[in-house]
DNA sequence: TGTTAGCACTCATCACTTGCGAGTGCTAAT
DNA sequence: ATTAGCACTCGCAAGTGATGAGTGCTAACA
């Protein structure tokens, strides 16, 4: 068990290194008024913080840094809650004071404000599109033998397929099919979305419409092609200034990491509320070593809708990151649910 | 004027070093089978081209380098054409194979493998949208106070807006608007939506519709609030293997730069056919001082669509991004073209 | 007259040394 | 239990010298 100083000594240590980048030596630390012991006292305790591992040394006499232990204690036991600055608060806001006509706008904005204010990269998972249920199906020919396929989501999110007609499908036939489809397929999840088709509404529209098999060959594949989560980010320049990653190696790392899309859905919890920390390998990244995660996720109505993320050094600044995530992640939702849900 | 010779050793040099990245001395260049002259020779024609401008030195007892105006030159006259390898070919076609059921996947993936096969970046300009025309509108109310707004183009592109509703519109009036607009409207270019909206089919909408005043407010701005190109990237972080980037400095600034879309345009010439090339500061970015741009144009039918272009370091490889970029823009123009104009 | 060999000179780079300073661990005194 | 003192460690920056690739110039050569 820790002693109260040894407590001090740590929680000292990992903010002075999260804020200067440098390690901390014993006599830097006695000057702070926080700390009113000697530097010999305080390389004592040091020298036992070491010992389980909570601090480390670069090389034999150079100050400490806090390990990966270091600061997940440091995160679970020592991070004092603290509250947003009205001035955070106001560049929140101000994200939602534009009309809003599109919900990837409001997505891509809080992405950047994110990044702005923490001065890290933000990532954020939109909205989960296999969740939403269709509210609304639309096929407009566009020539003699194509055709865009339109969803429209309850969430007012759109999709749209292009796909293939076949030779002789008449514009009565499509109707059709489009009146089927929106009495079959409305309030279905749009992962159910091709299950449903091929079972229950296959049947129905083979009865009523000429050239089935050739449409819905392409129909089917049009609409089953799978509905990905976007992934917008937030000033991905924004770690290269931060000194740990003056190494081209591992900068070069981070922003192929974040060109490949599928890479990034392993940094998030699948799914969970509230707000998470992942610090360097917890990630099970190689490139995210030196990294640490911290994610929120943004609800409409009740429902799990997607994902914030906030990618920093492990040298980052988690009592200020965690506030503004907590604020935003809230707010995000809050304005979400009242454009989507206003009233029924 | 130069004489056979220093165009040989021009383009030798050249090739040289973008081929090695590294200053070309004389006694190199010397000992080439295409080059047989003695190194002093070499020297005194180097010292030449260096007085005209051509070449430069890094110190006073270095090999040469090509100035930007030793590049414009070998772009302009010493570039031979090439064929495309049968290999590259095949990369190339392989992302027509699959099938079509978006336009804007096709883009991403011509960006994809265009930065695969020259290791540059690469930017693709969407389909500037306010050229298309309305193919049809839609709405769908979502709740009771806001409805999802929808245009369909004729090149297939979907537009989407949210817009809140009045209180106590009902559906039969939403019916009525929809049919204005789709008969009032189908044809209009995008970029003339607004005006034409405003100017034409305003009064109709007036005349028929219940609290048109504050619909049209909300509608209004949601339809005419900005239909942007949309940027897609190939290999970002392609550039940062080039030894020129290893400066972080100029590292931070490529990747901030390409954050910032607005930046973007301004390296695409306004839509003029054929290839492009910019060199250096010919680009008038502070931050692509090192890079050239070569940029191409796609079409669908006839018409100017959207933009290629392949961003690398001045030392870049122009005889084959040159023919790579020429080969992409034919296929991806024949392709969109096909499928969205195949017979009408 | 155009080309080439020879030579003195320049400059970046790398390996090596050295001094400095911040920091440590240990021991003895308080 | 805490602190002062001291010898020791190590990274870092500055300085040194050797090396080699490259140059410009001059004089010889075909």
């Amino acid at each position: 068990m820790l002693t109260n100083r040894q407590l001090l000594i740590l929680q000292v240590t990992v903010d002075d290194f999260i804020q200067t980048a440098q390690p901390v030596g014993s006599r830097q630390l006695s000057k702070k008024e926080e700390v009113p012991f000697s530097p010999a006292t305080i390389r004592n305790d040091m020298a036992d913080l070491e010992d389980l591992g909570y601090l480390e040394k670069t090389h034999t006499s150079s100050g400490r840094i806090p390990s990966e232990k270091g600061y997940r204690f440091y995160v679970d036991h020592l991070l004092t809650p603290q509250l947003a600055s009205s001035d955070d608060m106001q560049q929140i806001q101000s994200v939602f004071h534009e009309r809003i006509t599109e919900t990837e706008q409001v997505i891509q904005k809080t992405a950047m404000i994110l990044s702005e204010l923490t001065s890290y990269t933000s990532i954020l998972l939109g909205p989960d599109v296999r969740k939403h249920r269709v509210k609304r199906f639309s096929i407009v020919p566009l020539t003699n033998d194509s055709a865009v396929a339109i969803i429209i989501t309850d969430s007012g999110h759109v999709e749209n397929r292009l796909f293939q007609l076949p030779q002789g499908l008449t514009a009565s036939d499509i109707e059709k099919m489009v009146n089927i489809l929106n009495e079959q397929l409305t309030g279905v999840h749009l992962h159910e979305l091709q299950r449903v088709l091929e079972k229950e509404t296959a049947a129905l529209l083979k009865q009523h419409i000429g050239r089935y098999g050739e449409l819905m060959a392409s129909f089917g594949a049009a609409i089953s092609s799978p509905h990905e989560e976007k992934v917008f980010y937030g000033g991905k320049s924004k770690l290269l200034h931060h000194p740990e990653f003056s190494d081209l190696q591992k900068a070069r790392g981070l922003i192929t990491m974040m060109d490949q899309a599928n890479q990034i859905s392993s940094l998030f919890s699948p799914n969970q509320a509230g707000i998470h920390i992942r610090i360097g390998s917890e990630n099970n990244l190689m490139e995210m070593e030196d990294c640490s995660v911290i994610t929120a996720s943004y609800t409409i109505g009740e429902e799990q809708m997607g994902s914030i993320a906030i990618i920093g050094p492990t040298r980052m600044d988690y009592r200020r990151v965690v506030t503004l995530l907590d604020v935003m992640s809230g707010d995000l939702s809050r304005e979400l649910t009242r454009i989507l849900r206003g009233s029924r």
